[in-house]
RNA sequence: GUGGGCGUAGUUCAGCGGUAGAACAUCGGACUGUGGCUCCGAGGGUCGUGGGUUCAAAUCCCAUCGCCCACCCCA
């Protein structure tokens, strides 16, 4: 007999099973409708794009593009009989499991031109993200996003302020409490750089105090220490210069009106100069949202403004800014929350009793249907006890008998599972009474 | 990439050298016109995989794979 080997799922990623998947229906639809109430429109994306997108946007020395990224060769596979597969030839391009959005985002304002629409290109997006990471809590191979981006000719820090306020306007609406908004400028490509040598040059005097991780990112990415996490180098963080110190005028400037713009809307947040953004195509101002329950993966929200990078991908010069919702650490807070509730499938369960009911039953199940609610109908005969047992099992809230009686009468029975209540209804009655809720 | 913990039924786990178990879940019966309860019964396992030690391994040892958590990285 020959051994059947179980295809399993792939490491770090899952499947989002009901009932589950109806809460994270509800987060996103959420995030639609708050975002359609700030004027944006949903772009939809490719999953893949070019690799040079990323490497260009994301920036080679960042970890996500130098070891996370499923990069693989666009060529056709040739699979032999036996189903094993033989090497691609090599001269096809090379293309990219997108690891975020915005860089696709720009590669799409560019390519629809979309500097010549009235005002600002406001765009949101949801999907799944690829990056070959160690599974740990709330870091999956495949993990969703839900982002929005602002793109245009304005930097006006009016702009960075509304962006944020319609992510708490989200939060709030899906019942996400006790976030923090932690808010930062990391200074444009005029005072950055210089901050960064500076800060470099201070990290090389305390060199010896700091522990390997931190050592080898005084050379590859300095600002990377600030949130070292362990204990023994806080001191000595604390000592190091301040980029809020290193502002150039203008970025000073921004910072201080952005702050002003998030108190007219009532946005309270925390100054903090230790936070860094990931990816190199950040700028100005950064911000991070953390949640509870998360564990040491507990940062839910992250974003900031890129002006310059739809010019880096070969297109005019435009300001942008945007956040990208890590959805999985959403889920995952809500659920400590014990706020992700979940529904059943169905709102009624319908009982035949007998082959010739069957026709009736099918007939309201339609019309039911029809109206909008969710109907389950056994597909054969089934006994009647078992029958309601399983309505309750399915968590339905409305049993409708349909017996020899009932068709005769030309009117069924619903039955409230709750309370045991019955009355008899037409058929139009039946619908009426149920798209009440 | 580095470290730690854990792999036994669909799920949560017990058993830790001597015949593979419980609870929950599933299915059937008590019980074709009034459900969730109860009672009775059934199915379901190469004890992650491979090797070693032993008269005997789910149990001890080695390797390997998988999952989880943390570092790293990041949403």
């Amino acid at each position: 007999m020959a051994e059947t080997k179980q295809i399993r799922a792939i490491k770090g990623v899952r499947d989002i099973l009901p009932p589950a998947s109806g809460a994270w229906s509800r987060v996103e639809r959420a995030a639609r409708e708050v975002f359609a109430t700030f004027a944006y429109g949903e772009i939809r994306l490719p999953i893949f794009e070019q690799a040079e997108l990323f490497i260009r946007s994301i920036g080679v020395e960042t970890d996500v593009v130098q070891k996370e990224t499923y990069t693989f060769s666009d060529a056709p596979v040739q699979i032999t009989k036996e189903g094993s597969l033989l090497e691609p030839p090599a001269e096809y391009e090379l293309i990219t499991l997108r690891p975020e959005a915005t860089a696709s985002v720009c590669r799409g304002y560019i390519e629809h031109g979309m500097q010549t629409l009235p005002g600002d290109v406001k765009l949101y997006y949801i999907g799944p993200m690829f990056r070959r990471e160690r599974p740990q809590k709330g870091r999956y191979r495949q993990f969703y996003q839900i982002g929005a981006e602002v793109l245009g000719q304005s930097d006006a820090p009016g702009i960075d302020a509304e962006l944020i306020e319609m992510l708490f306007a989200f939060f709030g609406r899906i019942g996400l409490e006790g976030l923090t908004l932690d808010l930062n400028s990391i200074g444009c490509k005029e005072c950055r750089p210089k901050y960064v040598e500076l800060l470099r040059a201070a990290l090389r005097n305390v060199s010896s105090k700091l522990g390997a991780d931190s050592q080898r990112r005084i050379e590859t990415n300095p600002q990377r220490v600030l949130d070292s996490k362990l204990p023994e180098e806080q001191a000595i963080i604390e000592g190091l210069p301040r980029i809020s110190e290193h502002l150039c005028e203008d970025c000073k400037e921004h910072f201080a009106e952005v702050r002003r713009q998030l108190d007219l809307r009532g946005i309270a947040y925390k100054l903090n100069w230790r936070l860094v953004r990931g990816l190199d195509y950040y700028m100005r101002t950064t911000f991070e949202i953390t949640a509870p329950g998360l564990g040491s993966q507990n940062a839910v929200c992250g974003g900031g403004r890129y002006d310059g990078l739809v010019e880096l991908l070969g297109g005019p010069p435009t300001k942008g800014i945007g956040f990208a919702i890590g959805e999985d650490r959403v889920m995952l807070s809500l659920e400590a929350a014990g706020k992700m509730a979940t529904e059943p499938t169905v709102d009624a369960f319908i009982v035949w009793m007998g082959a010739a009911t069957q026709p009736a039953a099918i007939k309201l199940a339609q019309k039911l249907r029809g109206a909008g609610i969710r109907v389950e109908v056994p597909p054969e005969e089934t006994k009647f006890k078992k029958a309601l047992g399983l309505a309750d099992k399915l968590g339905a809230r409305y049993a409708i008998l349909i017996g020899e009686n009932e068709v005769a009468a030309g009117k069924f029975t619903l039955k409230r599972l709750a309370d045991a209540v019955q009355t008899s209804l037409t058929e139009a009655e039946l619908v009426a009474e149920l798209s009440k809720n």
